[in-house]
DNA sequence: AACCTTCCCTGATGGC
DNA sequence: TGCCATCAGGGAAGGT
């Protein structure tokens, strides 16, 4: 479920708050999640302070002097910062085990796999229901571009996001948008929801084949993925089950969903009943009057926010 | 090579 | 009340 807005509300919540604070414990359970042996995880963290935050696509950097810990959070991951001094809200309160703590924050259980604890008494937690998510313990030489993530694509908020790139990607292409969209190496970050969304607001079904798009259409998305992201970004993310940020708090960019989980409910646009068919096994969902099989005149444009 | 399907996993949900 | 089937999906692996 967390997608490229919602790792990035993590990072932004955890930017500023834990970098410079030396880690003095580590607590970790045999999980598959880890990447690494957890002895070795426990060494590397064992006194080492974070010193950056950073993000590509959906994976998150956390920079140590000699290493970098990669984060995937997979379906349900969730990365929390608890701080047990702090008393400045009525959202908190006291649990009986983990002392002072917002209030939907998960107490540590038996899916929190990895637990960092911080000189001045805060905790990162990681937990994972479903455990899809991957704990990855990288050198800076294996971290760069070329090595670990070669095989992810261009993100969309860095200067490599271009028009030209995303246009050649598509050239010759013939699988089904959707699943073109889902593809990491394509587009970075992009998962279920923001795909759906990103082609309702571009009116493009997404059952078509990428060649038989027109060129003005992958311009739209082009613009739409971007901008479908940003705008998630701002509402701090989607929260339809299991995501929380690092504060323990919800998103609430589900209100703003256009077409995903909006099954058999009016379009927003038209009024035409939402569809949700299965396409590369995802759940999607669209309008079939605002996104035509056939294609739009480019005079036609429905949606253009 | 490109594309598609299957599988992993757990908790919520609905039918009986 | 409890039991079972079904669904959710990121990404790797396997199949066509």
């Amino acid at each position: 479920m967390p997608e490229l807005p919602e790792v990035e509300t993590i990072r932004l919540g955890l930017m500023g708050q834990i970098e410079g604070v030396k880690i003095v414990d580590v607590e970790s359970h045999p999980c598959r999640v880890f990447q690494v042996e957890r002895d070795c995880l426990n060494q590397v963290l064992l006194g080492a302070k974070i010193r950056g935050i950073d993000r590509l696509g959906k994976f998150l950097i956390f920079r140590l002097s000699e290493h970098n810990l990669v984060i995937h959070l997979g379906m349900t991951g969730q990365l929390t910062l608890r701080d047990p001094s702090r008393c400045d809200s009525p959202q908190f309160f006291r649990h009986p085990t983990t002392g002072l703590q917002r209030v939907r924050q998960h107490p540590p259980d038996q899916h929190t796999h990895l637990q960092i604890h911080f000189e001045d008494g805060r905790s990162l937690f990681y937990r994972d229901m479903r455990t899809f998510g991957k704990i990855y313990l990288l050198t800076h030489e294996e971290v760069r571009r070329d090595v670990f993530f070669s095989r992810v694509g261009m993100e969309p908020f860095s200067k490599e996001y271009s028009l030209a790139v995303f246009l050649g990607n598509c050239r010759g292409r013939k699988v089904r948008v959707k699943s073109l969209l889902l593809d990491q190496s394509f587009v970075a970050g992009v998962g279920n929801i923001y795909a759906d969304e990103a082609l309702f607001v571009s009116g493009i079904h997404p059952c078509r084949r990428v060649n038989r798009i027109r060129i003005f259409e992958r311009e739209w998305l082009f613009q739409s993925v971007k901008k479908v992201l940003e705008k998630a970004i701002r509402f701090g993310g989607t929260t339809l089950r299991d995501y929380i940020d690092s504060d323990g708090r919800q998103g609430t960019h589900q209100e703003e969903l256009r077409v995903y989980g909006r099954e058999g409910s009016p379009c927003l646009v038209c009024g035409a009943e939402i569809k949700k068919i299965s396409i590369s096994n995802r759940g999607t969902h669209f309008c079939a009057v605002c996104q035509p099989r056939a294609g739009q005149k480019k005079s036609d444009r429905r949606i253009c926010e």
